[in-house]
DNA sequence: CTTGACTTGTTATTTTATAACATATTCATT
DNA sequence: AATGAATATGTTATAAAATAACAAGTCAAG
């Protein structure tokens, strides 16, 4: 299954895209002779409930109610394992952190993010950081990692709204 | 004076870059009706001083040194004020603020932040935005604002590191 | 000269993130 | 199994970034 930005957007089967996510996610974690250990496991988990970005202490919230100790860094522990090794990633703009719906696939995002439903999707293609990449290159800027970011309405909340 | 990208990122006569932002920034509050009050002339003056991104308690410790009190909501005020009329941004990866090189151009900037010697520069164009704006209409999606940032290594780094 | 909008002063608190170090677990190699 | 290096976790404490809330002052237009 493919998870894009359509897809997050509107209503869909969630259970069987998270399901998806997380069994690629294991695969990946197979394949890279990473620890998917219960913490980030669970972490991954409670990111890959909704297409919503979740701060830390939201996310700790929800690892207390798992029986995880309430210390910050075991919420931040987890979360840096599972961005580090692109199962997750960190939306600057929300101080936050959203599960990556394509975990594997060589991908550099574009975040849309609603403000109305807070739903974070990744937008199609490569043609942002790929016009970051020339931008850069112009003058001679090399990039090592970048945040492309967006804020406004999801189609879903544009209609509900007009 | 334009003040690019590759001004920021090479030795430039500083001072006038600094001086030629600031009386453009001076025309705008003029021509838009707005206050540039002490503080808030004094926090951008700050901001102009280098082509680095300054946190907003770096900014406070230098407002203290010109005699304002030492409380975050002066410095916070004084920031925001400036970003909302375009004479500042900021830089979501650093929690940092830069002063706009480009005050009253109306400009979706993205920017080149390079880790070795933290300068900050908009880079050239909008192509970047132009490419985040097409990505999100290719789904319905309406974008309001956006943070287009990119780390890596400027040219000057480059070089003194090759 | 007063009304209303904006700006500042000030105290306190909230939210986000990391430092530091002890303990435990895992796994590859003896 | 025993050992040791790397990795992961537990825990205490603190740092860094941002905002809430409300009182008091300033300023320009009517």
């Amino acid at each position: 299954m493919r998870i894009d930005a359509e897809r997050v957007f509107s209503a869909h089967d969630h259970a069987a895209c998270r399901q998806a996510t997380l069994e690629r996610a294991e695969e990946i974690v197979a394949v890279e002779g990473l620890r998917l250990t219960p913490v980030r496991r669970r972490t991954l988990e409670i990111l890959l409930e909704s297409h919503q970005a979740l701060g830390a202490y939201e996310v700790l919230d929800r690892l207390v109610a798992s029986g995880f100790a309430r210390q910050p860094p075991v919420a931040y522990r987890a979360l840096d394992f599972l961005v580090d090794h692109g199962l997750a990633h960190r939306i600057r703009r929300l101080n936050a952190f959203a599960a990556c719906m394509r975990p594997g696939e060589p991908h550099r995002p574009a975040f849309l993010i609603c403000d109305t439903c807070q739903a974070v999707a990744e937008a199609p293609g490569t043609a942002v950081a790929d016009a970051m990449l020339a931008a850069a290159g112009a003058v001679g800027f090399e990039i090592e990692r970048m945040s492309l970011e967006a804020v406004g309405r999801c189609p879903a909340c544009r209609e509900a709204r007009a």
